[in-house]
RNA sequence: CGGGGUGUCGUAUAUCGGUAGUACGCUUGCUUUGGGAGCAAGAUGGCCCAGUUCGAUUCUGGGCACCCCGACCA
């Protein structure tokens, strides 16, 4: 994509009363828009990377036999009061009609999938299922906080199974947790699968996945020996203590985000609706189910205060808008204009997606922006690497600076 | 929801009970061109509603919005 296309603009400074790193950079560089508080729109650069997210999330969860679907955002109130969730939930928006009908709008969506698999399920031949969807949820927070990383509209992949048996949940519970495990390692994370109370309808332990980061809002105790990790609100053990899993650890105290989480739902929700199925002896029994969530949104807002440096965002590969930023500095050279076109028509034919300023601007302002952008490789195109017959590549996360041919840079893109 | 704070061009800021200024961005022209250029000419602003006052962006009250701390958080 040619930048002089791209709809944004960077900008020099952060508006004044934002605070969280996420939202500072985000806006500077365009990627997102605040529309109030806790609600954000993404622009083009921002969109890119939401996809990059779910692409990782989608291939994951299909990994595992997850069918995608899409379920209605705005509810009927009903499922949500047989529930109890209508007026026990203090995070659900309640929403009237002109006709003073009430609705509500999604911010979890057991009530809807529960009927929906009702619709299907009747024999332990239909189990288990397994289906999810990535989208908007809405919570009424009292306080929307850190930039996209608590808001009342926000991405998440939210997961549903049902199975016959509490063996087969497990089964499942466990290959869950792997793909989730997965899913962060794919985007340069490591998130550590937290043992937390299971919200407000189960007494079972639920796995949060926590991210190591200062702009998280929970705390957490891990071992830093084995991969034992525990939310303090549930915490039996204090920091500094002996593990103990492990017997030999100690325990350190960090704050974390939580980008996931998942929950043994047991049979809360299928007796709410009454969904059965009849097992190998014709006996009419309640699916167990669980609840799997990711955080899509969020993930981009950790991954920025991960990554992000003094200069601006730092994307890992997986998920950054571009793959390359192409820097000309044309100075109405027209070689150069001539040089930067046929390497980005390269390049894009060779599958590789390039952000290509084409800007008629100077050096500083352009090599500002790229650093702010944070796209993993810049590639630079001027007189001076038209004189050496080869390209500036530098990669953005390290600085590292090499200088490569067409074929070699495409070589090094493509394997 | 409790407490605290802030509302001035798109963004960041200054000033002032009496013509609202600066920087960046934007428009036009010329120059410049490897780390946010220079000159010149432009366009764009007082959150809303009351009150006080000859006069309010400024003072007072109310509202709304946003931010922070806490509480809350399937």
């Amino acid at each position: 994509m040619r930048q002089t296309h791209l709809f944004t603009k960077t900008r020099r400074e952060a508006p004044k009363d934002e605070v969280s790193k996420n939202a500072q950079l985000l806006i500077r560089a365009g990627f997102v828009h605040k529309e109030m508080a806790g609600v954000y729109s993404y622009l083009q650069l921002g969109k890119r990377v939401l996809e990059k997210i779910e692409a990782i999330v989608r291939d994951e969860m299909d990994k595992i036999g997850g069918q995608e679907i899409r379920m209605a955002t705005l509810h009927p109130s009903e499922p949500w009061k047989q529930t109890g969730a209508w007026d026990n939930v203090d995070v659900v928006f309640k929403i009237q009609s002109r006709t003073e009908k009430e609705y509500t709008v999604g911010q979890s969506e057991e009530e809807i999938v529960t009927p929906i698999a009702k619709e299907y399920i009747s024999s332990y031949k239909d189990l288990p299922l397994v289906v999810y969807q990535i989208g908007q949820k809405y919570r009424d927070e009292l306080r929307a906080k850190s930039g996209i990383m608590r808001g009342r509209e926000f991405t998440m992949k939210d997961m549903y199974s049902f199975h016959d048996t509490q063996e087969d949940f497990d089964r499942f519970y466990a290959l869950a947790k792997d793909a989730y495990l997965r899913v962060y390692d794919r985007i340069g994370l490591v998130a550590k699968a937290t043992e937390a109370s299971g919200g407000s309808f189960t007494k079972k332990l639920s796995y949060e996945f926590m991210v190591l980061t200062d702009a998280g809002e929970d705390d957490i105790l891990y071992c830093d020996t084995c991969s034992y990790c525990v939310n303090v609100e549930v915490a039996e053990s204090k920091e500094n203590e002996t593990c103990t899993r492990c017997n030999s650890g100690t325990l350190s105290r960090a704050k974390a985000s939580e980008v996931g989480n998942i929950f043994d739902l047991g049979q809360k929700y299928t007796k709410d609706f009454d969904l059965t199925y009849q097992d190998a002896n014709g006996e009419k029994k309640y699916p167990i189910m669980g609840c799997f969530g990711i955080g899509i949104t969020r993930l981009m807002g950790v991954a920025v205060e991960k990554f992000a440096d003094d200069k601006g965002l730092v994307w890992p590969e997986s998920i950054a808008p571009f793959r390359v930023h192409l820097v000309e500095l044309s100075s109405d050279n027209e070689e150069v204009k001539k040089e930067a076109a046929e390497l980005y028509r390269e390049l894009t034919e060779a599958g590789i997606e390039v952000l290509w300023d084409d800007r008629d601007a100077r050096a500083g302002e352009k090599f500002a922006d790229s650093d702010l952008f944070g796209i993993p490789l810049r590639i630079v195109v001027s007189e001076k690497t038209l004189a050496a017959g080869k390209f500036e590549c530098v990669e953005r996360a390290s600085g590292h600076t090499s200088h490569k041919s067409i074929s070699e840079l495409i070589g090094h893109l493509t394997t």
